[in-house]
DNA sequence: TCTGGGGTCCTTGGACAA
DNA sequence: TCTGTTGTCCAAGGACCC
C-alpha cells in the first residue's frame, strides 16, 4: 500500500512491468508485495455479485471507521479511517460490511505459504503485505526477481481470487514505495542506478516516517520534494525535526537504506483497547473494561509464552485529549489477575474522573525467559492463579472463548456495541487513500 | 468529518547510581 | 562532603505505521 495517492503517476510509466516490458531488475532482490484492498477483497470472494459495487468494510457502531474499502467505493471519495458515518454520507448506495478478521487471517496465511514456497526470507509487516529478499533463491529458482514478483501476482489471483501489487528493488523502502505506486494490480521495478531518478520527484510525505505533522514542519523549512530533503544540511534537518528522525529521513531521501528483510522480529509489546458506544463516567465500569482488556491481553501473552513487565494504561477522554500511565513490575507476569490489578491501581491512583471514550491496557518489557517469574511463583501465594489462568486458557481452547470469564464480567454486558469485538489485528490497509 | 485498534520508535525529563 | 558528569532506567507523550 503506502502513501502512493498524492503522487506523480505520470512520472513512474518508465517503472512499470508490462507484458511486453520489464525495466532491468538486476540488483533488485527485494520484493514487497501488498494486497490490494484486502479486507474488501476477501469480502467479495464470499459475494461476488458486489464486484461493480462500491464495497465498505468499516466496524459497526457510531464510532466505526472504515477499515478497507474497494475501488468502486474510493471512485466515491471513500477512504480508509474515514469514519463510517462520512462514508455513508459520501457514498450512500455503498454496501457496508462488518470485517471479519478470521476470513482476513486464514487468506493471510495462505498467501504466506505462497511466498514461504520461494525464500525463508520473509518479513510479514501485517496481515495483507510482506518484504521478500528472493537475492538466495535466484540461482534455485532459475529465475528473476521480477519472474518471480509476476509469479506471486498470478498464484494469489489464482489460488485466493486477490489481486496483488508489487515493488522490486534494491531497498525495502523503495521496493515498498513501488508496490504503492503500482496500485492496483500492478508492479513496479526500480532498477539499481535508477534510486534517485525514481525518488527525488516525489513529495516528502513518500517518506517512510513523515506523516501530516512531519511534513507539514519539512514544508515550514522550504522542503517539498524528496530531493529537496535530500538536499538540505543535516543539521538544519536535526534542529527542526530531532535527531533520529532527520538521521532517517536524510538517509533515505539519498537512497540509503541498509535494513535487512528479518523474517522473526521479536513483539515489542501486547495490549488490548476499546471505544465506547457513548463516553462512560462510570469508575466501575472502566474497572470491569479493564479487567476484560487485561485478560485478553494476559491471553495473548500466554499464548505466546512471553511474559512482560511494564504495565501501562491509556485512557481517551471525551475531548481526544489521551492519557497513559505505566508502572513497572519487579518481576514480569502473563497473569490477568496481576496485569489487572496493576492497571486499576494506575486508573484509581492517576487518572482524573471525567468522560471517557477509550480505554485500554498494554504490556510491555516483554521477555520469554519465565526463570525468574516462574521461581517467584513457584510455592508463592500466586501459584494457584497461574495454574487457575492456564486451566481457563485450556477451557477456552476447547469450548470457546466465552467458556470460561470472571466472575465480575458476568452479565455485566460492555457498553460497546454487540459485534464489534475482535482479535487481536487490528491492522487497517490502505493508508495510500488517507488523506 | 469527527476521528478504531494493534503496534513501533523517538524525545524529553526526572530519579538515581557510579 | 559537595558538586558535576555520565549512563541507565522509568514514565509520559507524540508521531507514525498498517
Amino acid at each position: 500500500m503506502g502513501r502512493s495517492g498524492d503522487l506523480p503517476r505520470g512520472l513512474l510509466d518508465r517503472y512499470r512491468v508490462r507484458p511486453e516490458s520489464c525495466p532491468d531488475d538486476t540488483g533488485c532482490p527485494i520484493l514487497h508485495v501488498d494486497m490490494d484492498a484486502f479486507y474488501a477483497s476477501v469480502e467479495l470472494r464470499e459475494r461476488p455479485e458486489l464486484r461493480e459495487h462500491p464495497v465498505v468494510v468499516a466496524g459497526e457502531g457510531a464510532r466505526g471507521v472504515v477499515t478497507s474499502a474497494n475501488y468502486v467505493a474510493r471512485r466515491y471519495g471513500v477512504r480508509s479511517a474515514m469514519p463510517a458515518g462520512q462514508a455513508r454520507r459520501l457514498c450512500p448506495n455503498a454496501v457496508f460490511l462488518p470485517p471479519n478478521f478470521a476470513a482476513y487471517r486464514e487468506v493471510s496465511a495462505g498467501v504466506q505459504a505462497v511466498f514461504a514456497e520461494l525464500t525463508p526470507l520473509v518479513e510479514p509487516l501485517s496481515l495483507d503485505e510482506a518484504f521478500l529478499d528472493v537475492a538466495g533463491a535466484l540461482r534455485r529458482l532459475r529465475s528473476t526477481p521480477a519472474a518471480i514478483g509476476q509469479w506471486i501476482r498470478r498464484t494469489v489471483a489464482e489460488r485466493f481470487e486477490i489481486n496483488c501489487s508489487v515493488g522490486v528493488a534494491p531497498t525495502k523502502f523503495l521496493a515498498k514505495l513501488g508496490s504503492g505506486l503500482a496500485k492496483p494490480d500492478g508492479m513496479i521495478v526500480v532498477p539499481r542506478g535508477s534510486e534517485l531518478a525514481f525518488l527525488h520527484p516525489l513529495p516528502v510525505s513518500a517518506l517512510w516516517g513523515v506523516g501530516k505533522r512531519t511534513a507539514e514542519q519539512l514544508r515550514e523549512l522550504g522542503l517539498e520534494t524528496v530531493a529537496d530533503v535530500a538536499a538540505v544540511p543535516l543539521a538544519r534537518l536535526r534542529r527542526s525535526i530531532g535527531n533520529a528522525n532527520a538521521e532517517s529521513l536524510h538517509a533515505l531521501a539519498n537512497g540509503h537504506d541498509d535494513r535487512a528483510v528479518t523474517p522473526d522480529a521479536p513483539e515489542k509489546s501486547l495490549g488490548a483497547e476499546e471505544t465506547f458506544e457513548t463516553d462512560q463516567h462510570d469508575r466501575d465500569l472502566l474497572n470491569r473494561e479493564l479487567l476484560r482488556l487485561a485478560e485478553r491481553t494476559a491471553a495473548a501473552l500466554r499464548s505466546r509464552n512471553l511474559y512482560g513487565r511494564t504495565v501501562s494504561i491509556k485512557v481517551r477522554y471525551a475531548d481526544f485529549r489521551t492519557i497513559t500511565r505505566s508502572r513497572t513490575l519487579p518481576v514480569a507476569t502473563n497473569l490477568a489477575r496481576e496485569v489487572y490489578a496493576t492497571a486499576s491501581a494506575l486508573l484509581e491512583e492517576q487518572v482524573a474522573p471525567g468522560a471517557v471514550r477509550l480505554i485500554g491496557v498494554r504490556v510491555e518489557q516483554l521477555t520469554a525467559d519465565a526463570e525468574f517469574a516462574e521461581q517467584l511463583l513457584l510455592g508463592g501465594p500466586d501459584r494457584g492463579w497461574k495454574e487457575a489462568e492456564d486451566a481457563a486458557d485450556e477451557a477456552r481452547a476447547r469450548f470457546g472463548s466465552a467458556a470460561v470469564r470472571p466472575a465480575t464480567l458476568l452479565g455485566g454486558a460492555s457498553p460497546r456495541q454487540a459485534g464489534t469485538t475482535h482479535g487481536t489485528s487490528g491492522h487497517r490497509e490502505g493508508r495510500s487513500v488517507e488523506q
